[in-house]
RNA sequence: GGCUAGUAAAAUGUCC
């Protein structure tokens, strides 16, 4: 088509190059991407935020959060005003990178430059807190959250379950589970798998099993990781037929092993 | 003067 219009001579401009670069991305063709995007600079076509915020979407596609912070400098020295996505797509970059430090940097950034953080925003921070098992930081994060009037979602407190999981503080996990519900913030399986496996870490096979239990009455299917968490649990605690007969239970569900 | 085209993103286990 691209090369249809020029034939045509139709000229090609910022929404077609940045819808371009987004086909790209889609296509998993991310050197492409970057190949449209060099191509329209030499064209003397000038991007827009638009194209910046896909330009970043392909380093985070890459893994490279250190080129997505560079657009986002790119960005604020034109003057142009960075959206919230914007930040919170270079954070995400940075999470994925387990680059907790660099998101906060990003984050701050984003406070100067007097944009409001999202649920999302602030989720992906706790994200790359509690990959690395900074769960303080996390919580800090968290309460930042919470001043700041932000709404806490079901990913959020999936999130930093899982980062006291990792951490190993099940005691805490407990406590924001409880904290959620006081919320009216449904849990879903991702949640209890989370809890599960925090559980099934601090040595606490019933708790395990009593998050299973519960999980079903609430309504919530298990899935091939809650088995794993909860077998993992029964492993740990010795318990080996408890072990078989969640997994013949896992089986006959019609979840199979992986 | 009005309308109209293009973009996202955050959470879970085991083993390796």
């Amino acid at each position: 088509l691209v090369a249809e219009m020029r034939s045509k001579g139709i000229e090609c401009n910022v929404h077609t190059y940045s819808a371009l670069m987004n086909v790209c991305i889609k296509a998993n063709e991310l050197e492409l991407a970057q190949d449209v995007y060099k191509q329209m600079l030499d064209e003397g076509c000038t991007p827009n935020l638009v194209t910046y915020n896909i330009l970043i979407d392909v380093y985070v596609k890459k893994g490279q959060w250190e080129e997505a912070v560079k657009v986002l400098d790119t960005i604020e020295k034109q003057g142009v005003q960075a959206e919230v996505r914007t930040y919170t797509t270079v954070i995400s970059a940075c999470n994925k990178s387990g680059q907790p430090e660099q998101a906060l940097k990003v984050y701050e950034k984003m406070l100067n430059a007097g944009v409001k953080p999202s649920a999302t925003t602030y989720t992906a921070l706790i994200s790359a807190y509690g990959k690395k098992g900074q769960v303080e930081k996390a919580l800090g994060i968290f309460k930042d959250m919470i001043r700041r009037g932000c709404e806490r979602n079901v990913i959020t407190y999936s999130s930093l379950i899982s980062a006291c999981e990792k951490a190993g503080r099940w005691e805490m996990a407990l406590e924001l589970f409880s904290k959620m519900h006081k919320e009216n913030c449904k849990p879903n399986v991702v949640t209890y798998n989370s809890l599960i496996a925090a559980c099934s870490h601090g040595g606490h096979w019933e708790k395990a099993s009593e998050f299973f239990e519960q999980m079903q009455t609430q309504g919530c299917k298990p899935d091939s990781i809650t088995y794993s968490g909860l077998i993992t649990s029964f492993e740990r605690g010795g318990q080996w037929r408890r072990a078989l007969k969640a997994f013949e239970q896992m089986q006959a569900q019609g979840c199979h092993p992986d």
